[in-house]
DNA sequence: ATTTTTGCAAATGATTTGCAGTCCC
DNA sequence: GGGACTGCAAATCATTTGCAAAAAT
């Protein structure tokens, strides 16, 4: 199964329609790389509707197949999310390459669930973005160093 | 000294100019309560253009003295931070009352290293927000249970 | 046939910018 | 006095909305 397939299903089975120009913007999100704008996806689809693609990216983020990830100058991006549908996570954001992975939320969920009992809170969200550089963009620094 | 005296200190010190408008804002930052947006900030001084209000908010957040927080439905707040300036911390955002209180980063440091060598990335920054419900919302709700 | 979806264009809301005039140091 | 700062109004940017037409079941 293709991962166009698999968006395809996702709105079948959550009772979408399957359109045209839907049809049009998952194709878009399989081509369009690790992650990317709303404007990105509209500047690949000309003939379909600014307002369509961001009703459509709502509808899958609602259906957990598509994650949105906050960059460090505060931009709004968009990531699909097949592997793990619905399931919590984060994003280590490469501010060198702009690389993203997913990280399980499980990784950080000690130290909140410390907080929480710390402060009295009864923490039932939060939202984390990790910036730094990755390992090959560290090695590459290190290989190509002029100075 | 003033929370008020701090702030124009904090101006003075950086060779910021502190005139009747930055007055005014630093004023009524400190009369706003414990977050505020920069258009609560606005309604409270008509007399001073919105741009200005703006301006001086990102003054204050590169100085360190006040910082951002982004609140669950994707809003941006500012908060005073003058106990611990420039110092990298989180939020603790009740959801019922609206209440914020600071975590030091320190405390999610550890996990947050050991993500970075388990992934070979150097992590040098994070964005995160935590919401959940305060101690006392909580012991209200207990208390008051009508149902 | 009926309901959902679309595309357009206008509306929104938050923030930024250009610039002539004003205000600090 | 001269650069820093202000206020206004217009510009921008991302996103949303109203609505009549189009498309899907």
């Amino acid at each position: 199964m293709t991962r166009l397939d698999f968006l395809v299903r996702r709105l079948e089975t959550a009772d979408h329609r399957v359109t045209r120009a839907r049809l049009a913007v998952l194709a878009a999100l399989t081509e369009a790389g690790s992650h990317f704008t709303a404007d990105d996806i509209c500047h690949r689809l000309p003939r379909v509707g600014r307002a369509t693609v961001f009703r459509t990216l709502k509808l899958l983020v609602d259906l957990g197949v598509v994650c949105r990830v906050l960059l460090e100058d505060g931009s709004l991006h968009y990531r699909l999310n097949l592997l793990a549908v619905g399931v919590h996570h984060h994003h280590l954001v490469c501010t060198d390459c702009g690389r993203i992975e997913d990280v399980a939320a499980r990784d950080i969920t000690l130290s909140v669930d410390e907080l929480a009992s710390k402060s009295g809170y009864e923490i039932d969200g939060h939202w984390l973005e990790l910036y730094g550089r990755c390992q090959s963009c560290r090695t590459d620094e290190r290989v190509g160093a002029t100075g």
